[in-house]
RNA sequence: GGGGAGAUUCCCGAGAGGCUAAAGGGGGCAGACUGUAAAUCUGUUGUCUACGACUUCGCAGGUUCGAAUCCUGCUCUCCCCA
């Protein structure tokens, strides 16, 4: 199982932006080797959103090599911090959540990780079996480990403050109960997103100042999301979920711009560098970007779903969209008639869930965006029949199932 | 404890008594085009029983024929001094 130094650096140090400090790494390591005795690799994770996307697999594809060379994987739940919520940005605080969203939405987690990393190998923990004991004494003596001009070298913290943006004092032990969760566990190794270095580094710190050897922050890149421009979220609304439909990735995928293919490949699919590049360089030479983002959703859809099921996506992208083909199964909905069946269009889209409201409905008729079985309609004033397919732009369909 | 500044529509940000459902940008949606739900261009972007009506500028009152704009109180945020 154990692999040579050399080796087991060469994976670990794919994609990663940064490791800190490297010649640590390599005396863990070699050490790791000598006694037959894995490292320690912790991730911890937010509870409050447990829908896991692309943007999270980066970190969980590196997780997925350390386990593949026989390394220990802690995966630590944050239900703690996020029973307390962390107000970031604005006045919205993130609401609190309750024990059982928490243990509901950490379910949810595990189902999604155990996409990528092997259940059986994967230890699971919570924060709040350590950090819920905590006397006021205890966080005193922990938060006199740093310093307020530490803590605000942090980016955001220091974005914020410049901006003035208000910052809770609650927020400045987050870095420390995160870090504090290092300790707990006496990690060797942290992964995270570049966006976590101070986090991590804090849980060195911390370690030390516990009297542990200092664990190693390894960051991964942050995936962009559909945008191109702003870190895949699910808030922004710009993501690809692990659960996604095929047809959805599908989808999802073709819309990224064309500079992302290069990188979506890099970071979220296991291609090997070489075939990667080819594909960078066929591109400048002229050809259809279109094909290879094609060959990128299918490769995503394989990872979370199956081969055959990527086929069947691609064709019903190319029936709807190069085609103009409507797809093969389309919600049905039912609608209560009444009378001579009747109806104004916005409000009948309104009524399938097609638009928003009424009004949106209006601007999209007018903008001639509304199709009846295929064909763009004029008249505002239509009757309905069974079986009849609205579509609304395209992407959106209903058939109207008549009660 | 004292002194200043501010809160506008999904977001950022103009507006300073009627011409304001509120400039501009971002985002969203639709259309055109296309090699793609890329890029580009155009339109649109509070709600409704829809050529009209109703509700929106932190919250609650008030002045006025008329308030996002003026007054009072409240809530929240930021800055400076201590």
């Amino acid at each position: 199982m154990e692999m040579s130094l050399e080796k087991q650096l060469d994976i670990i140090k794919r994609g990663a932006v940064e490791i800190l400090p490297m010649d640590e790494l390599v005396k863990k390591l070699e050490k790791s080797i000598r006694n037959n005795k894995p490292l320690k690799v912790k991730l911890g994770l937010d509870p409050s959103a447990p829908d896991i996307h692309l943007g999270h697999t980066v970190v969980l594809q590196k997780l997925k090599q350390f386990q593949d060379l026989g390394h220990e994987i802690i995966l630590i739940i944050g239900d703690f911090t996020g029973r307390i919520g962390d107000p970031t940005g604005k006045s919205t605080t993130r609401k609190q959540l309750t024990e059982e969203e928490i243990n509901k939405n950490a379910e949810t987690y595990k189902k999604q990780i155990f996409r990528i990393l092997d259940p059986k190998r994967t230890e699971v923990v919570y924060n709040s079996h350590w950090l819920a004991n905590f006397k006021f004494e205890d966080v005193i003596r922990l938060a006199a480990k740093t310093t307020v001009a530490r803590i605000l070298e942090r980016d955001d913290f220091k974005k914020r403050y410049e901006d003035n943006q208000p910052i809770g004092i609650h927020e400045f032990f987050y870095p420390l109960m995160q870090g504090y969760d290092s300790v707990e566990l006496k990690a060797d190794i942290e992964l995270g997103g570049t966006d976590q270095k101070f986090n991590l580094l804090m849980g060195r710190n911390l370690q030390k100042e516990y009297g542990q050897e200092g664990q190693i922050a390894l960051m991964m890149p942050i995936l962009e999301g559909l945008d191109g421009i702003m870190k895949m979220s699910k808030s922004l609304n710009n993501y690809i979920g692990v659960e996604d439909s095929p047809k959805e990735m599908f989808g999802k995928v073709m819309s990224i711009k064309d500079e992302l293919i290069i990188r979506y490949f890099k970071l979220v699919t296991q291609l090997s560098n070489e075939e990667i590049n080819i594909m960078e360089q066929e591109m400048t030479r002229g050809k259809n970007p279109r094909d290879y983002k094609i060959k990128l959703a299918k490769t995503i859809i394989g990872q979370y779903h199956n081969a055959s099921d990527a086929i069947k996506a691609e064709e019903e992208f190319i029936n709807i969209f190069s085609k103009n083909q409507m797809p093969e199964n389309i919600d049905e909905i039912e609608l209560m008639v009444d009378g001579d069946g009747n109806y104004w269009v916005p409000k009948l889209l309104q009524i399938l869930g097609l638009v928003n409201s009424t009004s949106d409905g209006k601007r999209v008729f007018d903008q001639s965006g509304v199709k009846i079985n295929g064909e763009k309609i004029t008249e505002v004033n239509i009757k309905v029949e069974n079986a009849m397919v609205i579509q609304v732009g395209k992407r959106k369909f209903a058939k109207i199932i008549i009660k």
